[in-house]
DNA sequence: TAGATTGTTAATCGATTAACAATC
DNA sequence: TAGATTGTTAATCGATTAACAATC
């Protein structure tokens, strides 16, 4: 049913970007931009802009350019925002705690629906009235709640096996802060965001910006 | 001086998947380690493992693999791990404390010397003897400290500004939580690392496979 | 030695950029 | 209409994968 071209990893970050700018040109009242002018304010070429919405299969007018609106449709429907998702977290460290208040949830189209720690001194507690709940009813909530979506925020060293247990729980996707590769089946969605592995990259990049 | 060949993005990525298995390999007492051994177990082809090691000069023994000591002393090489630098965080907000409280500067060798917010009521608290100043310190502080690195941990609608300043402070490379691209001169190294675009990217992978 | 594994060039694949016809 | 901009194919560029000689 779905006639959608391939979109690409790279394409996903700049439909990102695409997202908040347009955004800002809407709410400034704008109509209509060109891919000049979405290139010229992002630093990416027309033609990879132009790219990348005929992947969205957009219908932009010669001459006049994209109309906003109907731009944005297509990148929240692209990236399954309209629908509210259900999700968890599992780790109330400092992370956890940082993810659990944040605003991430709404702006993705996401229910905080769960938290989970093994620590007995946090379970109780709890955000914005999501409670923090043993490990050990991880996998009756996840199954009666129907969460197909997953934080890991524990210790690195907790990771893999909090996966394992996600995964037999029938979790679809994982977003992992541990800074290793999980081991899981082929069909399960990860995406890794490592924070040191974030700031190694910077470092990485500040180096060869040196070097040159 | 340096005869390193060019180090592409996506080999970055991988090398602190080595880096990480490598020392996992070196606690349980290893000594060397072949590409297969690496591919299989992160499920990256050998011949992308042996490639990513080539681009480090790196001196592997055939038939017997990498020394695994080695190996790691180049990634930490590098990535720039063996020498101490000075960061500081800007936005002292939820995500703000979880960084100032994480062990990341440690492991990827960095001090935090400084953390500024606007907020008069979080000024003067602070985390592990590092206190909050406010921004208006921002300049002279990294001025007379001669920090180089800084987080943007701001709403997103002081990230802009805020870069602004870094940048006229000295600052080479950002790392920004921000969901925005950040208009800076060239030659500053920016890594965004956007919670919410993290989660976006999730939802599209998790999307794409349904769809599949 | 024989066999396994590295180092490195060549081939393939995919993503970016260029070109330009279609069209508003 | 003329000119600007999109939609889309072709060309280029870079990254991944294949191939295989060197070598431990």
């Amino acid at each position: 049913m779905s006639s959608e071209k391939k979109i690409s990893q790279a394409s996903v970050i700049r439909l990102e970007l695409y997202m908040e700018y347009l955004e800002q040109l809407g709410r400034e009242g704008r109509k209509y931009v060109t891919s000049k002018e979405i290139g010229e304010s992002l630093g990416i070429a027309a033609v990879s802009v132009r790219q990348d919405l005929f992947g969205l299969s957009s219908a932009g007018k010669p001459k006049v350019g994209y109309e906003i609106e109907k731009l944005l449709s297509l990148i929240y429907e692209v990236f399954d925002m309209n629908k509210i998702k259900k999700a968890c977290i599992v780790g109330y460290g400092n992370l956890g705690r940082a993810l659990a208040k944040s605003q991430i949830w709404e702006r993705a189209g996401y229910e905080l629906a769960a938290i989970f720690d093994n620590d007995p001194s946090v379970v109780g507690t709890g955000s914005d009235g999501v409670k923090v709940r043993s490990v050990s009813e991880l996998f009756g909530v996840i199954n009666s709640e129907e969460i197909r979506m997953a934080v890991i925020a524990t210790p690195a060293g907790e990771a893999q096996e909090t996966a394992r247990l996600l995964v037999s729980a029938g979790i679809k996707g994982i977003w992992n802060f541990a800074p290793l590769k999980l081991n899981v089946p082929d069909e399960i969605a990860v995406e890794n965001q490592s924070l040191v592995w974030g700031l190694i990259t910077l470092s990485f990049a500040m180096k060869d910006v040196e070097t040159n």
